[in-house]
DNA sequence: GCCGTCTTTTTGAACGTTCAAATGACGGTC
DNA sequence: GACCGTCATTTGAACGTTCAAAAAGACGGC
């Protein structure tokens, strides 16, 4: 009933140990008619490899940390879930596994992060959610742990001379993208619903708007449903002309759709940026950020183009970094 | 710079090897003056287990596997995002991780659930979104290796004589509940808003509104969220004194909203299930599935109620699953 | 038949931890 | 003072794999 061992495997066809980890590993090294005596032995054991053996022999767990923030319950949540499914699978193609983690605020992240990348648990991590003064970057560069980010590192230094490796998706793009098809069909006085200035994922957001050529005021809530849908109906009185609704969020957008919806001003359109179900079901324009493209950027740069051993690239300029296109769904 | 041992730690502190691992995993066994010098020592070396050694000669990973689906983009996968955020919360109280697994068909998941659990790289896995007929449950439980599903053994057993270990929500209870709070608001004729018969989940989330004192028709239509505003449109058209409607998912519940909205009947209640963002975003009542609840049991079914260690209940009837009763939000 | 080269296979050791059993220290009892 | 029991600590071995180096085989040329 014990589990077959490489040497169980190897007494049965007549061979080595080590042939048969070579089988197993490295099969282009062994003589066919071997390989295929030990790919039968393996095949009638039933033999499989054991995880912890392998890792503790070669310092490598194969494995990618993620982190999961305490669930917010708002709509901003299904991004970075969406961005874990991508992970997953794109990490499957490449024999790694995810790692899931939970903490609750960056000390106790900062904790995990130590126990899993110094005790062998994982190779590498995705840190999200990165903010200005981020701790946690800090100290995983201190240590030179292998990591990589979801977001830039705001502030502290930018595409020029990348501080770590780092992916992100172009907020500006998506909300020029945004205001450009408005402008496109005819739409002259375009609004942007965004959040207060301070946040560099809604200052980058707000600035693909307000560097295009649409005249239109700039509305600023926090990020809440029915906040958004007040800010808008006020809004909406004061400048009756406003034709399009830019928002920084699918949230503000659903506030945005709720306040036009009450006014009776269904012709005024409204476009959200994360595409999520939410704005999906309701049938409104948004920005897509692709987070399979993320996903994929952020192993690349972990991993090299089709590495399967994690090995970062040295983060200099130009290559540390994956900027991602976001993508206008149109409805 | 080569991380530190047991040995480095032992020699530094004056002990030996098994006295520093007593220190960290068993420290009462350990005289307290020896524990502080160990202690003392683990701390100015920076010493960390290697978590690959550990499993190696324990064998047991602390992990537990589950499965992501392709990632569907619906709303309906809110829900099964929210459980993996709980179960990593719940696991990583009890010193467990979370393993991600992807996998496109339930063989290739087949393949995937040997090589994690036969290669020791996980102790148990969930299983989600168990199906009639089920080919995952039956393999695993030929093989005897550990796990627990969300979601029961569809029709080859129940609650009597369970097959195996399941965690699941009451989705009758569910509409039960919505169905009865809209009839103590004087709400008398009810509809149903649900798929086609044979899904396990569907039919039981119907049960609860058609074992009520509630009157009403039943109307049926796939999940998507313009073919269940038509139907409901058509519905109320030929039903206009209908003044409530329970559904199956938010997705209808939603497609009910939009045409109760343009049908300018706002005066008719609308109550989603699973209490995703989208129905929170709307305003509209929903019954919450309460991932939380579904993630401790799971926990509590692998390895006993407050165990640290996978050992999972034998499969007998009474204590083999965990029947959540979810909540109604009333908005 | 022997040598050199290249390919294929085998051998010994090591990765870092914990289990199981042995040893040592210390009081208390007869 | 010899013996016993309890508690604290140490010792040797084992978990299953792959690395690095050594050994054995294959093959052609002379």
């Amino acid at each position: 009933m014990k589990a077959p061992t490489v040497d169980d495997v190897a007494r049965i066809a007549g061979v080595s140990r080590q042939t048969v980890s070579n089988v197993v590993n490295t099969p282009d090294i062994v003589r066919e008619a071997t390989r295929l005596r030990v790919e039968a032995a393996i095949a009638e054991l039933g033999y499989r490899p054991h995880a912890a053996a392998r890792r503790l022999r070669t310092r490598r767990s194969s494995t990618i940390g993620i982190h999961l923030d305490p669930y917010a319950g708002g709509i901003s949540g299904v991004v970075l879930d969406r961005f874990v499914h991508a992970l997953t699978e794109r990490a499957g193609e490449r024999d790694m596994r995810v790692l899931l983690y939970a903490a609750r605020t960056p000390e106790e992240e900062i904790s995990r992060l130590g126990d899993l990348l110094e005790g062998g648990e994982v190779d590498a991590v995705v840190v999200t959610g990165t903010f200005h003064g981020d701790p946690r970057t800090g100290w995983l560069m201190d240590r030179a742990l292998p990591f990589v980010s979801f977001g830039r590192p705001w502030g502290e230094d930018d595409v020029e001379a990348p501080a770590h490796l780092w992916v992100d998706v172009d907020g500006a793009a998506g909300t020029r993208a945004a205001t450009a098809h408005l402008l496109g069909r005819g739409v002259s006085r375009i609004a942007f619903l965004g959040w207060p200035s301070g946040s560099g994922t809604g200052d980058e957001r707000e600035r693909g708007w307000r560097e295009s050529p649409a005249s239109g005021p700039r509305w600023v809530v926090e990020e809440n449903v029915s906040a958004a849908r007040d800010v808008v109906a006020a809004g909406l009185a004061a400048a009756p002309d406003v034709a399009g609704i830019v928002c920084a969020s699918d949230s503000l957008a659903i506030g945005a759709h709720l306040a036009v919806t009450l006014a009776g001003r269904t012709d005024i359109a409204v476009i959200g940026f994360d595409n999520t179900p939410a704005v999906e079901a309701l049938g409104l324009s948004s920005v897509e950020q692709l987070p399979e493209k993320v996903a994929s950027g952020a192993l690349d740069l972990l991993m090299g183009e089709n590495g399967t051993v994690v090995s970062p690239r040295a983060a200099t300029a130009g290559t540390a970094h994956v900027l991602v296109e976001p993508r206008l769904v149109v409805r």
